[in-house]
RNA sequence: GGGCGCUUAGCUCAGUUGGCUAGAGCAAUCCGUUUACACCGGAUAGGUCGUAGGUUCGAGUCCUACAGCGCCCACCA
């Protein structure tokens, strides 16, 4: 075995090596047909770019549950995709041409087309190599991609199914539109930004008594009422009238409405009404039945028929609509204040909200096939208490499921579609007044289909389905009902788990949940496993422009895939964002070190051991070998169990502190002084059994280790099982070794505090009454574990020796150290340890004088507690004893 | 404005249903070792658990208020 792990060069080849087993794809292992399947979808990476560390989380935590599953014996499958991400990967290619000097429309939709497919596909090789690097345990047989041919046959299904349902529908609605991307955007895609821009105060006319302030006064241009508060005094009597007015030069008719959403305290309490360019205006203007009159075009700039602010961007004609009413005399007051701009959130470019006409998911309407329930309802109802005969979803941690049940409640209609070529184009054909909705175009001449394409996440939302759908064929519409003919969706749907960051909760999981029970009447997953956000040590977002970035790729080829992965599931918790910093995989390289020497020294120590012809003799093990199986059998169980609970931070630092504490510093440093026929099977057993354990969190050293010693490929090896634990039976022998541990350590302790120089030999005297036999055993480990002891004795009764510095290990335990006694020093360390113990018995016995403890509180605890102040006494009157004696 | 969460050792975090006068890793200090591993071993020190009240025999853990930090949602006419 060589010196060290050389992961540059080995982890590539391992990864290889899996692939070419071909046992990432369940069908290639031989499991019994009956068996369990376990299945987890990728959330598909964005094909515009690389992966970072957050993917890389994703992609370590779900590796972990796929190949622990794996080993349980259970058909896991985990399934790779990509996802097109419309509206980022456009931006993204309309940046490249325009160093071209080309624009998306000079090229036209074919051409641009091709060039984001190009894009896309080049960013897909990337990930999917960083996902290899990662060691991801991925059936890449099963990769799909959110816009290929299968995936887009069922996004057209699903979109018909819910168009014959009523549940689609178009309509105009005032949207967030951005004048750049030329499409509208989501609620939640568009970012605001703190800003100081001006109010002014001003009058339409001379003949509207009312002053309104704006900080949009270009739209007032599209004005229809004045809305007050029903509660205000200033403005009550005015309510209903209606004035003919000019304004600027445009005509104006404004009727003086109320509303209780009006605020009387911002501005003048009047708000003048533009229900073209404000979503709230929008909806008030619904409310009192009230004309909308468009001022602005999908270019940010004044529409036709406005003379001379026709053309004008909309903050030119701003300016101009202040100029023309200082001038009249109309403009009262400017006024500086603080407010959100609003802007697109991948160009940055302010929103000018827009009506516009959209297909829309109508989340309230009530559908048959689901008992008059509305798309909202089931969605709410399947995180709430369970639908469809299934238990309810669980999100870990549960703080999140508040969230959702708050965001779910508050959905409003879904607006699908987007102006913007690179998508799922719409399934819609029109001609005239005609519509036609299908998955085949329209029989006869004259129809044209709709130019928009769908919300990048209509198609993610079917993510673990469609995944398990391989022809466009499987998918077929009958009786208004979508039938998937497909093996996969039989066996692996619904998904068991399915993990990602929390951030996109709403735009994802949420949408996931109700596209899946509407189209396949079931959950598309039990579990919901929301990870943190990864962050730099400051605990901000990881960011290009911040250059915090730490790249998994970089960290990969300075410390190796394994020592990366550890670093981003070991200390971190479910929804909490977690701190990633360089000297974190740093620590973990050192333990991916520290596995791979105790592996070194176990081969270099048993040689050539023939596993099948060794086997563990009970009999003859000695306590030191108990003690470490013993550790062993309890890591394993508390692993499985941890890992069961999606606790991987715990599992993993338990795997630690066993293999390099127990395993590293103690059993093996036994092993040096006592070797027994015993010592070269239980060495081996303890590694064979440790490797599986580690195996899911650092698959390579795993799997290089394990081909040392053993044939075939760790990954599909058995994980260690309960009815191996209850092969041993340890009654009380494994402690034996755990009083050795603190034999040493008391001796250490009791040099250092007494000043003994390292290199003076002491002799020691043990007495131990009950366990001397045993620790016999363990004679030559102590002595040689840095005690600097000469001669040791263990005795079960002997003289205390004059001279010797005593040390109290345990009621029945005792040891002098013979040779080195500093007489004052010795009373002064007994006295010190007295007056410790008086202060805990003092604390105990005034709790055991406390009626009400003794009276209220569990019998157990008090009786714990008594038990523990009747040792405490006992150790007392024992140093009390020996200092008398010195 | 509405909601959610966080505050524990210098740093990063654990801490189950309240119960053995608070745990780990890193950093610090001291000691040791070069025989699987210096990317090593051993030991030490360091906390009135954000503040103030309350409930309780008992509070890091439950309740209330306050302070600081963060996130999400709505919205700024």
């Amino acid at each position: 075995m060589e010196k060290a792990f050389d992961f540059k060069k080995e982890e590539d080849k391992i990864y290889k090596q899996w692939q070419d087993s071909g046992f990432f794809n369940p069908d290639n292992l031989k499991i019994p047909d009956d068996a369990e399947s376990y299945t987890i979808v990728l959330p598909p990476p964005n094909v515009t770019g690389t992966l970072h560390a957050g993917h890389a989380k994703v992609l370590t935590i779900e590796d972990i549950l796929i190949r622990y599953h794996r080993m349980k014996g259970k058909r896991a499958l985990w399934i790779p995709g990509t996802d097109h991400a419309a509206i980022a990967t456009q931006t993204k290619v309309e940046k490249i041409i325009k160093q071209e000097g080309q624009t998306r429309h000079s090229l036209g939709r074919e051409k641009f087309l091709g060039r984001v497919e190009e894009f896309a596909r080049s960013s897909r090789d990337t990930i999917v190599k960083q996902c290899k690097k990662m060691g991801a345990s991925l059936d890449w047989s099963r990769e799909a991609y959110t816009l290929d041919k299968t995936r887009n046959k069922m996004v057209n299904s699903v979109f018909k199914l819910m168009y014959d349902d009523g549940l689609i529908y178009r309509g105009e609605r005032v949207v967030n539109w951005c004048p750049r991307c030329h499409s509208p955007l989501a609620d939640d895609e568009v970012e605001y930004k703190e800003n100081r821009s001006k109010l002014y105060y001003f009058k339409y006319s001379k003949d509207v008594p009312i002053t309104i302030a704006t900080t949009r006064p270009e739209t007032k241009l599209g004005d229809v009422a004045i809305a007050v508060n029903p509660k205000d005094e200033r403005y009550k009597a005015l309510i209903g009238k209606e004035f003919d007015t000019e304004f600027v030069g445009v005509k104006l008719k404004l009727k003086i409405i109320a509303d209780r959403g009006v605020d009387m305290d911002f501005g003048t309490g009047a708000l003048g009404l533009t229900p073209a360019h404000s979503v709230i205006d929008w909806q008030i203007a619904e409310e009192n039945d009230l004309k909308v009159i468009k001022v602005i075009n999908e270019d940010g700039k004044i529409i036709e028929g406005l003379g001379e602010f026709s053309g004008k961007t909309a903050s030119e004609a701003g300016e101009m609509v202040v100029e023309k009413l200082r001038k009249a005399g109309l403009l009262e007051k400017e006024e500086e204040v603080d407010n959100n701009i609003s802007l697109c959130y991948r160009c940055d470019t302010a929103i000018e909200p827009l009506p516009s006409l959209q297909w829309f998911v109508d989340v309230n309407k009530k559908v048959q096939r689901f008992e008059g329930k509305s798309l909202k309802e089931i969605s709410l109802e399947a995180v709430k208490s369970g639908v469809f005969g299934r238990d309810k979803i669980r999100i870990i941690p549960n703080s999140f499921e508040k969230k959702y049940f708050y965001w779910m409640d508050n959905l409003r209609d879904w607006c699908i579609s987007r102006q913007i070529w690179f998508g799922h184009r719409i399934p819609v054909w029109y001609r005239d007044s005609q519509i036609y909705v299908g998955l085949e175009d329209p029989e006869g001449e004259g129809w044209t289909r709709d130019q928009d394409t769908l919300d990048t996440w209509f198609s993610s939302g079917m993510w673990t389905f469609s995944t398990l759908v391989h022809r466009p064929d499987d998918i077929k519409i009958v009786n208004n009902k979508l039938v998937i003919e497909s093996d996969d969706f039989q066996r692996y749907h619904p998904t068991q788990v399915l993990e990602t960051a929390y951030d996109i909760l709403f735009f994802w999981v949420a949408k996931m949940i109700l596209m899946t029970t509407y189209a396949v009447k079931d959950i598309p997953f039990y579990d919901v496993y929301l990870q943190g956000l990864v962050t730099d040590t400051e605990g901000k977002k990881m960011s290009k422009s911040k250059g915090n970035v730490i790249d998994p790729l970089d960290m990969i080829e300075k410390y190796g895939a394994d020592a990366t992965r550890l670093s981003l599931v070991v200390g971190s918790t479910p929804g909490n964002n977690m701190k990633l910093s360089e000297e974190k995989i740093e620590g973990f390289r050192n333990l991916i070190k520290k596995i791979w020497n105790v592996a070194r020294y176990i081969k270099l120590e048993t040689g050539e051991y023939d596993r099948k012809r060794m086997s563990i003799n009970e009999d003859e093990l000695n306590n030191a070998d108990l003690w470490i199986l013993e550790k062993l059998d309890m890591l394993t169980l508390s692993v499985t169990s941890d890992l069961e609970s999606y606790d991987f931070s715990n599992s993993g630092q338990k795997l630690k502190d066993f293999t390099w504490n127990d395993l590293a510093d103690w059993y093996l440093e036994a092993t040096k002084f006592k070797k027994t026929d015993q010592t070269k099977v239980v060495l081996n057993v303890v590694l064979e059994r440790l490797l599986k354990l580690w195996h899911p969190f650092i698959p390579f050293v795993t799997e290089r280790i394990w081909s040392e010693f053993n044939d075939g490929d760790i990954m599909i090896e058995n994980w260690p099982d309960r009815k191996e634990l209850s092969k041993i039976e340890y009654g009380d022998k494994p402690k034996v070794f755990d009083l050795t541990l603190e034999i040493i350590r008391s001796i250490r302790n009791a040099r250092a505090e007494n000043n003994i120089e390292p290199k003076r030999k002491v002799e020691a005297l043990i007495i131990a009454r009950d366990q001397s036999e045993p620790l016999n055993e363990n004679k030559v480990f102590i002595q040689k574990m840095r005690t600097g002891i000469d001669k040791i004795e263990i005795k079960k009764q002997a003289e205390k020796p004059k001279d010797a510095i005593f040390i109290p290990v345990s009621k029945d335990i005792e040891i002098y150290l013979i040779g080195a006694i500093d007489k004052d020093k010795e009373k002064d360390r007994l006295r010190r340890s007295a007056s410790d113990l008086n202060e805990r018995i003092k604390f105990l016995e005034n709790k055991m004088a406390d009626n009400d403890f003794v009276k209220k509180a569990p019998k157990k605890i008090v009786e714990n507690e008594r038990m523990r102040l009747n040792k405490l006494l006992a150790e007392k009157s024992k140093i009390d004893k020996q200092i008398k004696d010195i």
